[in-house]
DNA sequence: CCTACCGATCGGTAGG
DNA sequence: CCTACCGATCGGTAGG
């Protein structure tokens, strides 16, 4: 029980606390993730933790990185191996609405809560969260347009407006499955989606 | 400079309390709104703030109870002069658009903040969050329905997946209005809702 | 990675 | 409505 650790220990513990720190954040925010809270759930000293990023703000900043992993993982890698176009675009929503059902962060999405949180808040958190939609936003935007140009979907379709549709209904099903705890919401977000992406009802 | 006021000067205080106490908690949470901060803004001690609710978790109530007066005072007394139904309905969704752009509350739709805040938190603030979510959702519905029964809008039509749609519209532009501030979203929220009532694009 | 601190602030109480 | 407190906890630092 050395208290110097190798590096591949450090980087364990470092891991250890970013995964710890998620589950806490993702239901008390980000600011309500404290590091003496987190200290005393791994067993640590607040000193300890606080040394492997050196400021709450860097290790916010950490924190918001794993989930980012977790998220792209979730729903982006599962949606990948569909074909470009309307066939992505289909997958992703299917998996997002499966990431939100699931519960895979227990406070409900990560990002949403973090942009309520930090978005009157100027810094390094809010515009790692912007950063974050953005990418998003722009990524599901580029499927849009494939399957705009592939005749997937009408031509006329405005794909930012479809984006914006998508995103709503997302949002309602996050807020109707964490406040009211409603599981029917599950299907009228894909039955949202799927209007909006020319499926049949 | 009396220490003890008449009731009318008690009344006056708390209602000055709370007006401030709103502005807070809209930009920092209702966790965020502090007795110390409201005390040293108001020129008063903590003791004298906390003096007529007790303690923070009534503050915060009181807090959210007022929010809800100003919410209904933009949004559904402004629409309800219209004809009950479909005229009612695109009213409350202009009004809601129109609390959203203006920036009633600093820090963005302050339910929607606090329902992040606090659906992970059991206990009387998420209560009250919830039912007054619940009570907006049901007054919507109510409309709906009404448009549906006098032929507004098709037979076949959910109303409760047509609220459902237009609560993610309004998280949508709340969203993108607080983190990306894009007055664009303005339009694409306007559209979301009006192509779900039947209006032309 | 630890112990032992620091000043600031938290919600809340006693007593007037 | 005030002053004067309470114990707890906050983020962070010194020094090893």
């Amino acid at each position: 029980m050395s208290p110097r650790r190798s590096v591949a220990e450090a980087l364990g513990t470092r891991s250890a606390i970013l995964e710890r720190g998620v589950a806490i954040a993702s239901c008390e925010g980000l600011e309500g993730l404290t590091i003496g809270r987190l200290a005393a759930d791994l067993g640590m000293s607040k000193s300890g933790v606080l040394g492997h990023f050196g400021s709450k703000e860097a290790l916010q900043l950490a924190v918001l990185d794993r989930a980012g992993d977790v998220f792209r993982a979730e729903v982006w890698e599962r949606a990948r191996p569909a074909a470009p176009g309307l066939a992505r675009l289909r997958a992703i929503c299917a998996a997002w609405i499966s990431y939100l059902e699931r519960g895979v962060f227990p406070g409900g999405c990560f990002f949403v809560a973090a942009a309520h949180e930090f978005d009157g808040r100027p810094g390094a958190v809010r515009d790692s969260v912007e950063a974050g939609f953005e990418t998003w936003r722009a990524r599901l935007e580029k499927e849009a347009r494939r399957a705009v140009d592939a005749g997937e979907l009408p031509a006329a379709t405005d794909a930012g407006q479809l984006v914006f549709e998508l995103l709503g209904a997302a949002m309602a099903l996050n807020h109707a499955l964490q406040l009211h705890r409603d599981p029917l919401a599950v299907t009228r977000a894909r039955q949202a989606m799927e209007s909006r992406l020319g499926g049949v009802a």
